[in-house]
DNA sequence: ACGCCCGCGTTCCTATAGGATTTGTGGCAT
DNA sequence: ATGCCACAAATCCTATAGGAACGCGGGCGT
């Protein structure tokens, strides 16, 4: 996390404003499962936590709506949005089959050499993260699966695909967090994010659509597999 | 100062804040034309214009702002978003290829009854509008055709791809409105919505699907060669 | 004339105040 | 014990004030 009030060198980065800041520290919050789902985000116990006034809490909230992590009532406030349901995953998941392998198809024939080298290091990032019992411990495994994702749908090149499903990607990791499983999976998954890349390698868009289907239909079966509670 | 238990007589219970109202009505005015492409959107000078504290607007705007209608700069304030370049057009056009046949297919497998009535009355208004040159004469037709494709993506049944279809959807009715052509394809337009809706009648999904395919394909196309500009 | 600087208005942004609404609690009657 | 109502605290919501930054136009010096 760069710190905005730190400029480089005489260039005022695009500089931020409060609300900016309390949005990044609401949603590393969900993200953390410091706010768990169902509970209440009032504005002003928000505002006295990160010590600013409600205004810009209100603007940052109003923001992170459109995420789905956080549900507004008219005059009853915000809640962090309730736990998947099964039904949730399987729509979530029927989600990414339609958009996914089409970002896979699409960034394959696309892609840049910076953007393939960055594609590397997010499966190499996996391939090294701990992968310990504590959420501390797999978070940066999590981070690097959300990563390849969210860079294949930037190299897709098309804004319209890359909003669709940074709406779902905010979805995706809070799944992963609070879906009831841990990292179980992790050889097989590494196993299929290869099979991606090397799809993207070898400049074949169809099987890179092909691999994505293949990873994000066998997510869906272990996390149904692992998880038969509702 | 108005007071709302008044002047809201009409209404028993307005369940909705100021907000509400001013995300409503900037919304209808972006749709409208009455904010034009690129014009700045200033709070205060909104505020004013709608007799509201610039409270209110902040917060309908920072929620307008993930549909893309509007773009806000950091210290700078809101502008509305900038006309649609040619590639603007085909990268939507893209997106919507991968969403919307997917949603034909299983609104297909899924429609309720009263989805099909629904649908049907759709495409019949598409038939019925009228489509005379200005915009108060063929609003009707763009909403109705908004409608039948909105219709599609709810009935689809998926929370997750009718979130990814609304924030299209906004984007396809603005293009409507300033892509620059008028309605110069009702006829080939409405048989090819008639043709999706046969589909779904037969309750055939694929056929459903293809074709969707077959009308945003020539959708584009027609666009395409309309709107040479650029 | 041309460029620079400075004041002025506009706008964004945040804090604060106060009214309106909801929620939780305790007492009272049944 | 249970249901209902009043009261109090917390919360939401809107308005307003004022600081900070940006844009602009006029005046001054070269």
């Amino acid at each position: 996390m760069p710190d905005p009030s730190v400029a480089r060198a005489g260039f005022p980065v695009s500089r931020q404003v409060l609300a900016d800041h309390v949005y990044e520290a609401l949603l590393e919050w969900l993200m953390d499962g410091r706010l768990e789902p169902g509970a209440a985000v009032s504005i002003d116990g928000m505002a006295r936590e990160l010590d600013v006034s409600p205004t810009p809490v209100r603007e940052a909230l109003a923001r992170l709506e459109h995420t789905g992590m956080v549900r507004r009532v008219a005059l009853k406030g915000y809640r962090v949005a309730p736990v998947f349901t099964r039904e949730d995953f399987a729509e979530l998941m029927e989600a990414r089959l339609s958009i996914e392998p089409v970002n896979a198809r699409l960034a394959c024939s696309r892609m840049t050499p910076d953007g393939l080298e960055a594609l590397k290091k997010a499966v190499e990032d996996l391939k090294t993260a701990p992968r310990g019992g504590t959420f501390a411990e797999y978070r940066s495994y999590l981070e690097a699966d959300e990563r390849f994702h969210q860079l294949i749908a930037a190299q897709a090149n098309n804004q319209f695909l890359l909003a669709a499903y940074n709406t779902l990607g905010g979805q995706i990791q809070r799944f992963r967090l609070f879906g009831g499983v841990g990292i179980t999976d992790a050889e097989q998954a590494i196993a299929e994010h290869q099979a991606v890349l090397e799809a993207m390698l070898s400049g074949d868009p169809e099987r890179a659509a092909e691999m994505m289907v293949d990873h994000v239909e066998k997510v869906r079966g272990r996390a149904m597999a692992d998880a038969p509670e509702d």
